[in-house]
DNA sequence: TAAAATTATATTGCATACAACATAAATTTA
DNA sequence: TAAATTTATGTTGTATGCAATATAATTTTA
């Protein structure tokens, strides 16, 4: 090995991170053709995942779930609302709070993406000994 | 356990994707700090990474290497063009190619980006050989 | 309890990301 | 070689994503 190609730590083929960002890249992007017939994004639809769980949650504590911005998650939350997924109120206990609840066709909607996740795991193909080591590394990372 | 508390793949905490979106994202903010003194982001910092090894690639070279569409780069590399850090040509050979190639400045900026590395590897605190797996485990999903 | 600090959302501005489409140049084919 | 196809890049539209800032309501403090 010449002196000139010692480890560089600068080389894009020589970085973590990177493989990591594009993976995650990937896999939203392997989401896509199963979303869309339901007309949700990936973000939408992890949003959906919390309030199929907990039903009613403050903009706040999907923030934290979601590990998302309000910058983020206000304007697609008014999106959803619109598409008639959620509503959108302020609590009476706390006037600086707003509650996002489900409606009846945010819940039906649960019943179209029951497939999803076996659809993606059939995609993605990981063990489940490697999706437990993955999991570990990442909350490593975290 | 309940009978309710069954095994439920559309629940947050039951994905494996989630935890991969989480972690780039996080790991892309914690860049941050070490990139804005550089008045770089994220992807323009891979973006020179490419540019600093190869001196010189066409615009599709560069999407293929960073994994990412042309509506996403021809706008950055317009940036960091106006920034001096690179410049755009059309190839003489091939008048459909867009020569990317780096400046003076840009090569300068390389000495000011060298500690980047070390100071991520000590904020990110994974071992070689979990670093390893956890790369071995990326690839298996792309 | 009135002022200061904190909390919960919302807004603004900037930077991606990518699908879908457009366009010009080069290549292939009939 | 003229037409069809392919290739390389650019543009448009939509959807994040987040820092910084703004605002209103609540809580803490002097």
């Amino acid at each position: 090995m010449a002196v000139n190609d010692c480890f560089d730590p600068l080389k894009l083929e020589n970085q973590i991170c990177f493989p990591l960002y594009v993976a995650a890249k990937e896999v939203v992007k392997r989401y896509r053709p199963l979303l869309d017939p339901l007309g949700l994004t990936y973000t939408q639809y992890i949003a959906m995942m919390v309030m199929w769980e907990h039903k009613s949650v403050t903009v706040g504590k999907l923030c934290e779930l979601l590990c998302l911005d309000t910058g983020t998650l206000t304007p697609m939350l008014k999106k959803m609302e619109a598409a008639g997924l959620v509503e959108r109120r302020r609590s009476k206990d706390d006037e600086r709070s707003v509650i996002v609840s489900i409606t009846e066709t945010g819940e039906a909607l649960r019943a179209k993406a029951s497939e999803i996740p076996a659809r993606m795991a059939q995609c993605v193909s990981l063990s489940t000994e490697d999706a437990v080591k993955l999991l570990e590394l990442l909350n490593k990372i975290r």
